[in-house]
DNA sequence: CGTACGACCTGCCCGC
DNA sequence: TGCGGGCAGGTCGTAC
């Protein structure tokens, strides 16, 4: 479910809530998650205080005092709900607002922080997971160590993928969800960007001319950066740390979007369904060439 | 090595 | 109303 803009929006709700906050109790409400949470997770945790909240990709990266960094994925139904005890609903503490207190069955971690603050991990189909590691180690994490560039950053650019997709055999829909390729691009937002370039999923990825990964690199880059200023995608399950959903469906052009007319003012085109690799694609079959 | 596919899990929606 | 099937934003292990 979440990918690079929902957990990018994630962390931006966590910064002003939790940083600088001391983990006071860590409740583990089950011992795995899609892999066993570390046993030793809550004394790795308790005492310490959260320095700094980065990310990789999906990864959401907790940076510790004790020189350790807790990794979270939220895996497809995965969420991080900041609650405040005592407060009775809806209530505005500075710019953020605060869950109330309820336990779901799905609340997996509990991670205490003083001003009684929680950080709930709740996840239906537990696909996301949790480590801990030493921070120096953290690209080298196994998690880590693989994954291709940051779409948004400066290692990213047309020259680098467009020198990627010739060595592919792929669809350019397959290579772009391939996370060793770029980093953090999932169904949603390759779906949009290669709509946007006018690309179809099922081309070749050594058959696009530089002028096409050019658009589609630059696709990439204003599909994401959208979808962040919009606070990302809601379709079920996403959520803001406080609870908000995100409005970037409202902007989606053809996830989703079976059977209506193409949104390209210029096209007569209506939107098609089928499955690559397993996963279902969407694609105006006559602008996107 | 690159690629394709099933598995992992729960909830929801649809058709019968 | 209830049940079975299919679907969902991701990633990994296995088999070719």
């Amino acid at each position: 479910m979440p990918e690079l803009p929902e957990v990018e929006t994630v962390r931006q709700g966590l910064i002003p809530v939790v940083n600088n906050k001391q983990i006071t109790r860590v409740e583990k409400r089950r011992s795995n998650l899609r892999w066993p949470l570390p046993l030793d997770m809550a004394e790795r945790l308790v005492t310490f205080k959260i320095q700094n909240i980065a990310r990789r990709s999906k990864y959401i990266l907790f940076n510790l005092s004790s020189d350790e960094t807790l990794l979270v994925h939220l895996g497809m139904s995965g969420r991080l709900l900041v609650y405040k005890n005592q407060v009775k609903s809806r209530e505005f503490s500075g710019i953020f607002k605060f869950n109330t207190c309820k336990t779901d069955k799905h609340d997996h971690v509990i991670i205490h922080l003083d001003s009684d603050i929680r950080v709930v991990y709740n996840d239906p189909r537990r696909f996301g997971a949790m480590d801990i590691t030493p921070t120096k180690q953290l690209n080298m994490h196994k998690w880590l160590k693989n994954l291709g560039p940051e779409p948004l950053s400066n290692e990213f650019s047309s020259d680098y993928l467009y020198e990627k997709l010739k060595k592919r055999k792929s669809s350019v829909k397959a290579a772009l969800m391939d996370q060793t390729l770029v980093a953090g691009l999932g169904n949603i937002y390759v779906l949009e960007a290669l709509w946007l370039s006018g690309i179809s999923p099922l081309r070749l990825s050594l058959s696009l001319e530089i002028s096409e990964v050019e658009s589609l690199a630059a696709s990439i880059i204003s599909v994401l950066n959208s979808a962040i200023s919009a606070g990302g995608t809601s379709l079920q399950d996403f959520r803001h740390v406080g609870g908000e959903i995100g409005y970037f469906q409202q902007s989606l052009n053809v996830y989703g979007c079976f059977n209506e007319k193409c949104r390209n003012i210029d096209c007569l085109g209506t939107i098609k369904r089928l499955k690559q690799s397993g996963r279902t694609s969407y694609y105006c079959d006559r602008c996107q060439k």
